[in-house]
DNA sequence: GCGCTGGAATTATTT
DNA sequence: ACAAATAATTCCAGC
C-alpha cells in the first residue's frame, strides 16, 4: 500500500483486513448480530437481516429470574434519546484531545474485533470480592466493590484458556470494550459498550435497566470463570499470572496479528477442546502505531465497527485469519448458549438482589464474592463442568448502578465539574510485576497530579475513582495492559484503596469537602502487565506491543436527589509508559499554533521531549483510507532545537485554494521508527471566508460530501468539531446530534448502547439524543466527553423483564450521533464510491509511491484517491449517511 | 531492607 | 531461513 507515514503498516493491514472481513460480510453480520443486542433489531434495517439477533438477547435477559431489571419508564427515546443538555464539553469532549488539541493517538497496532465485546469478562466480582471499606465516611460509588485485590485474575483472565468459559468469559473478560464490543454485545455490558453512552442511567426500578447494568456489572461479573480453583486446568495465563514468574510466557500465538498474510501460528499454548473461538472479525490496525494517527484510528474504529456489523464468518473459516478471530466466533456461539442459562445455583451466593434495597448498598460493598454476571452468563455445566455459576451478590447488583468503565462520561454537568488541575507528566515508566514499584505518577512541574471536583457544595465526602485508561483514538476505556498501582508509604499523603471492576483495578480516593473536593494524586503508580498474559485473555482484542500510552481516568459519582447518581469523568493527557519510548521517541506536548493559512511560512514552536537537531517534522494529509495524500517535511531551525523544544516553519499546503479549513497532521521524526504521534494542524483558506453552508469542492476533504468523499472529511471533521467548530451553545449540538442520531439509529445499530442506563432519565438533560454518544462512537476519544450518567441507586430486586427496551435499544444504539458522524465513515466503507473519486492524489516532498508528483504549491486542487469499497449497503443506508454528512458539513461550515 | 530510579542486559518479535 | 532492528521484560546497582 502506500502510506509512507508512520502508520504505513497500519494502513496496510487495516485495509487488508477490512477487505477480508468484508467478504464475509453477509454471513458474518448475521452471526454477530445474533449475539448482538436484541435492542438493535428493533427498528433497524439490519435487524431484518439478522433475525437471530433478538432472540438470544431476549432470552438472556428474560430468562434469568434473578436478574432484576427494573423497567425503565422513561426512556422512550431510548438511548439516543437521552442526552445531556449539559455543557458543550459534553458534546465535544476535550478529554480525548491532547493538550494541543490533537487527539491522543496511540498504539500502533490495535486490533479491533468486531465481535461484540463482551470482553470484560473476568470480573473481579466473581473472584472473591471482599469488601473493605477503606474510605469511611465517603460516599462510595454504590457499584464499586472493593477488594483486596484478590487474585491477579482480576486483570488476568485465569480462565482464558478454558474453552468452556469462552463464551461468557469472552464477553466478560475482555477489558474495556472497543467499538466492536458495542456492536457485538448489546445486552451485555455497559462496560463493553462505549457507544452506550452514559447519557442515560438506568433506573433501579427498571428491570431492563437492571439487566444491562447488571451486565455492565456483568461485564464485570460475567465471567464464568471465576476463581481459578473452579477451573480444572489453569490456563496459561493464569499460570503466568499467578504462578512463579520465572520464565516469560510465550507470547500468545493467537493474539499476534500478522500483517497481510495474516499468518498466524495456530499454536495454542494451551490445548483447548475447541478451537478457540475468539474470532471475530477484526480489523487490526497495525500501524506504527504508537504514533497513532487519530484520523486513521478514527476511521479504523469506524471500519471496525462496520466490520463488526458486517463481517465475520469468512474470517472464521478463512486461512490466514488470525486464530484469535476464529476463536471469537466459536466463543460467541458458546457464549450464547451459556447466556441463556439460568442463574447460577451457587449457594454461596448472597441474597437475591430483590432483597436488597438501595439503602443496603453500602453494606453490600462489604459482601464478598458476588457473581452478578454469573447469574446471567452462567456457564453451562455440561460444557464446562468446572465452571460454577456463582450466586448473585449484592455487590453485583450494585455495580450495575454505576456506569461501566468504558462508558464515556462528561467531565462536567450542571454545576459540577471534575477537573484535572495538574496534569501528570507525559512520561512515566511503568513497572512490571517483576520489578519493584517505580513510584507514583508525577506532575511535569514536580509534585503530583491534582484533581478537583468543582461545584459540589455538600458536606458529604465523595469517592474519586482512578483507573488507567487507553490513550488511543478509540473511545476511552480501561487499558488492558496497564493497571493503576496503589502507592503507599510515608511519601504518600493521599490515602486510597483498591477495588477491581471487571479486570480493571480502580483506586478510590476520598474527596473531602474540607479539602475543597480536591485530591493530590500521589498514590497512583502504573503497573505494566505482560503483553502475553493479557493477550491470551479471552476476549482481549488489543495487542500490547507498542501500546504503551495511557491516561489517568478519574471518575466521581455524585448522589442526586431521588437516589440517582451523577457520574462525571475526566481523563488526563496521555502518558507514555515505556522506558524506551521515554528515552528515544520524540514527544510533542504542545504546539504554539494549531492552525495557519495555507501559504505557510509561519514559525511554530513545538514543546515536548526528545527533540534532536536531526529531528524532522513531517506534515501529512491523509485520505480516508489512510493513504498519505500529501507529505511535506517542514523546515526546522536546527539552531533553535533543544531537547524540549523545536522550531519549525509551517510548510505551504499543497492546495492554496482551499475554501474551508483542512486538517492535516504532522509528527516529529528522529529516525526510522522513532516518530512522535501525529499532531493536528489545520490549514486555513488564504483569503476566503470560511463560512460555507454547502460543500462545494470535491477534493476538499472537509467539503466533500457523500460517503466516498468522506474519506477526508470524516477524518478531519472530528477534530474540527472539537477544536474549531465547537459551538458555544450545547443546545445546538444537541439538535444536530439528535438528528443524526435518529437517522442513524435506524440504519445501523450498534447495539451496545442499549445499555440499561438510559432508562428513566429524570433529568431533562438526558431526554435528548446525546451528541456525545454519537461522538464517542466512532472512535474519537472522548475521555471526558460522554454524557453524564445519572442513575438511581439500584434496588436489587427481581423484576419481570416484561418491558424490554426494544425501542430504547434502537434509539440507544451506539450510532454515531455527532456531527462528526463517524458513523458516516463507517457507512462509507460499504458505499460505492460514487462521488468524488480522484485517481491520483498528489504529494510531494516525500516520495510516496502512490502519490503523484505535484507541486505542493499547486493552486489547483489535488485529487484525492479514495479507496473504493464494496457496494453493499442498501440505498437507505447510503441516503442516511449522505444526509448525515450533509448535516455535519453544513454544521461544520457554519461554525467555522 | 524497602521503595524508587536509571540503565542496561536479555529475550521476544518484527522487519 | 537468517540477520538486523525493535520492543518487551527482567536484572542490577545506587540512593
Amino acid at each position: 500500500m502506500t502510506g509512507l507515514g508512520p502508520d504505513q503498516e497500519f494502513d496496510f493491514e487495516f485495509l487488508f483486513e477490512f477487505d477480508q472481513s468484508d467478504e464475509g460480510a453477509t454471513a458474518a453480520t448475521g452471526e454477530h448480530y445474533s449475539y448482538a443486542s436484541s435492542g438493535i433489531s428493533s427498528g433497524l434495517p439490519l435487524s431484518t437481516a439478522h433475525p437471530v439477533l433478538p432472540a438470544p438477547c431476549h432470552d438472556l435477559q428474560t430468562s434469568n429470574p434473578v436478574i432484576s431489571v427494573l423497567p425503565s419508564t422513561g426512556h422512550p427515546s431510548g438511548y439516543g434519546g437521552a442526552v445531556d443538555s449539559g455543557p458543550a464539553g459534553y458534546f465535544l469532549p476535550s478529554g480525548g484531545t491532547r493538550p494541543n488539541g490533537a487527539p491522543a493517538l496511540e498504539s500502533p497496532r490495535i486490533e479491533i474485533t468486531s465481535y461484540l465485546g463482551l470482553h470484560h469478562g473476568s470480573n473481579p466480582f466473581f473472584h472473591d470480592v471482599e469488601v473493605e471499606d477503606t474510605v469511611p465516611g465517603a460516599r462510595r460509588a454504590p457499584s464499586t466493590a472493593t477488594l483486596p485485590l484478590p487474585g491477579l485474575e482480576a486483570y488476568r483472565d485465569p480462565t482464558c484458556l478454558s474453552p468452556a468459559s469462552s463464551l461468557s468469559s469472552r464477553s466478560c473478560n475482555s477489558e474495556a470494550s472497543s467499538y466492536e464490543s458495542n456492536y457485538s454485545y448489546p445486552y451485555a455490558s455497559p462496560q463493553t459498550s462505549p457507544w452506550q453512552s452514559p447519557c442515560v442511567s438506568p433506573k433501579t426500578t427498571d428491570p431492563e435497566d437492571g439487566f444491562p447494568r447488571g451486565l455492565g456489572a456483568c461485564n464485570l461479573l460475567a465471567s464464568p470463570r471465576h476463581s481459578p480453583s473452579t477451573s480444572p486446568r489453569a490456563s496459561v495465563t493464569e499460570e503466568s499470572w499467578l504462578g512463579p514468574r520465572g520464565s516469560r510466557p510465550s507470547s500468545p500465538c493467537n493474539k499476534r496479528k500478522y500483517g497481510l498474510n495474516g499468518r498466524q501460528p495456530s499454536c495454542s499454548p494451551h490445548p483447548s477442546p475447541t478451537p478457540s473461538p475468539q474470532g471475530s472479525p477484526r480489523v487490526s490496525v497495525t500501524d506504527d502505531t504508537w504514533l497513532g494517527n487519530s484520523t486513521q484510528y478514527t476511521s479504523s474504529a469506524i471500519v471496525a465497527a462496520i466490520n463488526a456489523l458486517s463481517t465475520d464468518s469468512s474470517l472464521d473459516l478463512g486461512d490466514g485469519v488470525p486464530v484469535k478471530a476464529r476463536k471469537t466466533t466459536l466463543e460467541h456461539t458458546a457464549a450464547m448458549a451459556l447466556k441463556v442459562e439460568p442463574a447460577g445455583e451457587d449457594p454461596g451466593a448472597t441474597p437475591p438482589a430483590a432483597t436488597f434495597s438501595p439503602e443496603e448498598f453500602p453494606t453490600f460493598q462489604h459482601i464478598r464474592k458476588g457473581a452478578f454476571c454469573d447469574q446471567y452468563l452462567s456457564v453451562p455445566q455440561a460444557p464446562c463442568p468446572w465452571v460454577k455459576p456463582k450466586p448473585l451478590s449484592p455487590a453485583s447488583y450494585m455495580s450495575p448502578s454505576l456506569p461501566a468503565l468504558d462508558w464515556q462520561l462528561p467531565p462536567h454537568s450542571g454545576p459540577y465539574e471534575l477537573r484535572i488541575e495538574v496534569q501528570p507528566k507525559s512520561h512515566h515508566r511503568a513497572h512490571y510485576e517483576t520489578e519493584g514499584s517505580r513510584g507514583a505518577v508525577k506532575a511535569s512541574a514536580g509534585g503530583h497530579p491534582i484533581v478537583q471536583l468543582h461545584g459540589y457544595l455538600e458536606n458529604e465526602p465523595l469517592t474519586l475513582q482512578l483507573f488507567i485508561g487507553t490513550a488511543d483514538d478509540r473511545l476511552l476505556r480501561p487499558h488492558a495492559f496497564y493497571q493503576v498501582h496503589r502507592i503507599t508509604g510515608k511519601t504518600v499523603s493521599t490515602t486510597s484503596h483498591e477495588a477491581i471492576l471487571s479486570n480493571t483495578k480502580v483506586l478510590e480516593i476520598l474527596l473531602l469537602p474540607e479539602n475543597n473536593m480536591r485530591a493530590i494524586i500521589d498514590c497512583a503508580g502504573i503497573l505494566k502487565l505482560r503483553n502475553s498474559d493479557i493477550e491470551l485473555r479471552k476476549g482481549e482484542t488489543d495487542i500490547g506491543r507498542k501500546n504503551t500510552r495511557v491516561r489517568l481516568v478519574f471518575r466521581v459519582h455524585i448522589p442526586q436527589p431521588g437516589g440517582r447518581t451523577l457520574s462525571l469523568q475526566v481523563a488526563s493527557n496521555p502518558i507514555e509508559c515505556s522506558q524506551r519510548s521515554a528515552q528515544e521517541l520524540p514527544l510533542v506536548e504542545k504546539q504554539s499554533t494549531d492552525s495557519y493559512l495555507v501559504v505557510g511560512g509561519k514559525k511554530m514552536v513545538l514543546s515536548g521531549h526528545n527533540f534532536l537537531q536531526d529531528s524532522k517534522v513531517i506534515f501529512v494529509e491523509k485520505a480516508p483510507d489512510g493513504h498519505h495524500v500529501w507529505e511535506m517535511e517542514a523546515k526546522t531551525d536546527r539552531e533553535m532545537c533543544k531537547p524540549n523544544s523545536l522550531v519549525v516553519e509551517i510548510p505551504p499546503f499543497r492546495n492554496q485554494r482551499i475554501t474551508s479549513p483542512v486538517q492535516v497532521n504532522f509528527y516529529v521524526c528522529n529516525g526510522k521508527r522513532k516518530r512522535s504521534q501525529y499532531q493536528h494542524f489545520t490549514y486555513l483558506p488564504a483569503n476566503v471566508p470560511i463560512i460555507k453552508t454547502e460543500p462545494t469542492d470535491d477534493y476538499e476533504p472537509v467539503q466533500t460530501c457523500g460517503p466516498v468523499t468522506q474519506g477526508l472529511s470524516p477524518l478531519s471533521k472530528p477534530y474540527y468539531s472539537q477544536q474549531l467548530l465547537l459551538p458555544p451553545d450545547p443546545g445546538a449540538c444537541l439538535v444536530a446530534g439528535f438528528t443524526s442520531c435518529q437517522q442513524r439509529s435506524t440504519v445501523m445499530s450498534p447495539p451496545p448502547s442499549t445499555s440499561p442506563k438510559l432508562h428513566d432519565l429524570s433529568s431533562a438533560t438526558y431526554t435528548k439524543c446525546s451528541p456525545s454518544t454519537g461522538h464517542s462512537h466512532l472512535g474519537l476519544q472522548q475521555p471526558a466527553g460522554g454524557a453524564p450518567t445519572t442513575q438511581e441507586v439500584p434496588r436489587p430486586r427481581a423484576v419481570p423483564s416484561s418491558a424490554p427496551h426494544p425501542s430504547s435499544h434502537a434509539t440507544l444504539q451506539p450510532q454515531p450521533c455527532s456531527p462528526t458522524s463517524p458513523s458516516a465513515v463507517g457507512h462509507q466503507q460499504h458505499q460505492p464510491p460514487k462521488v468524488h473519486r480522484h485517481e491520483s492524489p498528489t504529494t510531494q516532498p516525500l516520495s510516496l509511491p502512490e502519490l503523484h508528483e505535484d507541486s505542493s504549491h499547486n493552486l489547483a486542487p489535488i485529487p484525492v484517491t479514495v479507496k473504493r469499497e464494496p457496494e453493499e449497503l442498501d440505498q437507505l443506508y447510503l441516503d442516511d449517511v449522505n444526509e448525515i454528512i450533509r448535516n455535519d458539513l453544513s454544521s461544520t461550515n457554519i461554525h467555522s
